[in-house]
RNA sequence: UGGCCUGUAAUGUAAUGGUGAGCAUACAAGAUUUUGACUCUUGUUGUAUAGGUUCAAAUCCUGUCAGGCCAUCCA
């Protein structure tokens, strides 16, 4: 019943403009153009989310297509990661092409547009080239070669494709204008000479197309109805218009390119040449490292696909500037751990609970329910016994009213188990606690139905029993920067602001023993702590966990206003 | 000083000339709680600015201000 028209988003509108001006539906065609330069980040999962999801609302095919002419920064790798991150996303292209596909017919079309005498080449030093060029406030100057006759051109082009030129000694241009306001239009670079060995066309080419002259060509060749890129590429628009004047039979269908603003992290910097950076200088380990704001790190994370589209979806689109709060994405994952992550139980700074009364040798397996928000999650066992451990921080030998868990003198629950009442402790030279003398309702046992155990204690605790709990390694991450928009400074370099403690290795955890099995990747809700996920370099003999993201703490609330 | 684009709560977005500008997150208060989680209830904050058109403007027009992009043989 629900008469909510979900609103379109401008792109939706525009597709929509063009239906009802005749657009035959069974003509949309939408393409994601990654450069393989580098591994795909949650601003690509924007894009990811937009075309994709464009294909499933209008069931029209989504091209992966490779934008790879510049084979100085591509390579294989990048392509294998970034299919890879595509379908972990939970999206199937259509069909996987690559701008080199198109080289032949690119180059083709080249000599038309020299036949047309819409193209030149120009033989003068790059320095020439840009000192012609003008300024944004001054048109440019013509090169002197831009009336070379056609015939020579010709000719010219063909060296160049024969490789019978040096790297940038000359290039190939189109004839625009050179007083064009548009920079773009200055007689834009269509080829250079590159004599670099391609990932897929190998030592075939001399030269290789540029961009704009690629892009909008391969959009054609491939009949992509509305060709969706970012906002910095609305002054190509012009341009990509223009080649494909040049080129359009007039018969079939012409693409249009269309802007949308990037999405921009909080707390993290979104391009391409950053991320390397910080790849290559080892302020990360890799592009998968846990800190990092790719697809590869988010998912090693403990990041569930679904969580990142629904980021995407709930982020929307605009044509605005934009720097998302990473609360938002944070908000996303929880939710979605929230409702499938099991619940278990793990201390990451232990400190020893012995139970005076307890019988020394008994142990006890207890139910635990697996999780509150499932009902199939069925429950499991957890073994108590004489000696456990507890996080140091949920005992003090006396607080306020506000402290909810262990004091001297009071009691807790411990979760799943009995109540327990904290009598004494012990402390090394330095103060440190070390131990804690408890004593149990034995009538209190979780689940038993005895009144005892129906007695209301304001504090619950997560524990694990020190025979049988697991060591484990715990690596807690914070922000990889300590500055909401790192690269928005214009005084001072992004990598001012890297958060010296985005990486907090634990090495003394312990978990239940229910968590010796887990694998990689595995999810878990670490009981008052937050959700937790298995490394990639986690081994049978040393479980390693990430913590994706923290539960929220209103105690630390509390404790911090004072 | 050129061209293009963008300004709606703290953040991200919706309202496409027509009810008190909606939603999500964040924040705050309360309820609930064997997770100080989750959930539930309530609340705070907004159309950059000045004019104009109109019965009616966030929406259309003009000026102003602010921000972004454009001078790689990158994409």
């Amino acid at each position: 019943m629900s008469e909510e028209k979900k609103s379109l988003n401008f792109l939706e509108q525009i597709i929509e403009e063009d239906l009802a001006n005749g657009l035959d539906k069974n003509k949309l065609r939408f393409r994601f153009p990654p450069e393989p330069n580098g591994y795909l980040h949650i601003g690509h999962a924007a894009s990811i989310c937009l075309n994709f999801g464009l294909g499933l609302t209008y069931n029209a095919p989504v091209n992966l297509r490779f934008d790879d002419t510049n084979p100085v920064k591509e390579e294989q790798e990048y392509v294998d990661a970034i299919k890879n991150d595509i379908q972990w996303l939970g999206f199937q292209w259509e069909n996987e092409l690559y701008s080199s596909d198109y080289f032949g017919q690119l180059y083709q079309w080249a000599i038309l547009l020299i036949k047309k005498g819409k193209a030149y080449v120009d033989d003068q030093s790059s320095e020439e080239i840009a000192k012609q060029k003008g300024t944004p406030t001054e048109p440019g100057t013509n090169s002197p070669n831009r009336n070379r006759p056609v015939e020579e051109n010709l000719a010219l082009f063909e060296k160049m494709k024969n490789g019978e030129f040096e790297e940038g000694s000359h290039i190939l241009r189109a004839k625009i204008d050179m007083a064009s306001p548009n920079m773009l239009m200055r007689d834009p670079i269509m080829y250079r000479v590159l004599r670099k060995s391609h990932h897929r066309t190998g030592d075939t080419w001399n030269i290789y197309p540029m961009y704009d002259w690629a892009h909008g060509e391969s959009d054609y060749i491939e009949q992509i109805s509305h060709s969706i890129c970012t906002l910095e590429f609305k002054p190509h628009r012009q341009l990509y218009d223009w080649f494909l004047d040049q080129i359009y039979s007039g018969k079939d269908l012409r693409p249009k390119q269309r802007e949308f603003a990037r999405r921009n992290l909080s707390y993290t910097v979104m391009s391409k040449r950053k991320l390397l950076q910080l790849v290559e200088e080892g302020h990360v380990n890799g592009w998968d490292d846990p800190r990092m704001p790719t697809i590869s790190g988010l998912r090693r994370r403990g990041y569930t696909p679904e969580s990142i589209r629904k980021f995407s979806e709930v982020s929307g689109i605009s044509k605005r500037d934009n720097v998302t709060d990473v609360a938002l994405l944070e908000f996303c994952i929880k939710d979605h751990l929230n409702k499938t992550a099991p619940r278990v139980m793990a201390v990451l700074n232990p400190v020893k609970v012995i139970i005076t009364n307890y019988p020394e040798g008994k142990e006890e397996w207890l139910d635990a329910e697996n999780n509150p928000e499932d009902e199939n999650a069925g429950s499991r066992k957890v073994p108590f016994s004489k000696e456990i451990y507890i996080e140091q921080e949920d005992f003090r030998e006396e607080a306020n009213k506000k402290f909810f868990r262990l004091k001297l003198g009071k009691e807790v629950r411990l979760k799943n188990a009995y109540i327990i009442k904290a009598e004494s402790c012990k402390k090394d030279a330095e103060g440190n606690i070390t131990e804690i003398h408890c004593t149990y309702d034995e009538k209190s046992k979780s689940g038993s139905g005895t009144e005892e155990s129906k007695r209301r204690v304001k504090g619950t605790l997560h524990w694990v029993s020190i025979a049988h709990a697991v060591h484990a390694e715990v690596r807690l991450y914070d922000r990889l920067f300590t500055d909401e928009a790192p690269d928005a400074h214009k005084d001072k370099d992004f990598k001012e602001f890297i958060n010296p403690n985005s990486l907090v290795i634990n090495t003394n955890a312990f978990v239940e023993p229910s968590l010796q099995d887990a694998r990689i990747g595995d999810k878990f809700q670490f009981q008052r702590l937050g959700y937790f996920t298995i490394d990639n370099d986690s081994t049978a003999e040393r479980l390693v966990f990430n913590r994706t993201v923290p539960l929220r703490d209103s105690w630390a609330k509390i404790e911090h206003k004072k």
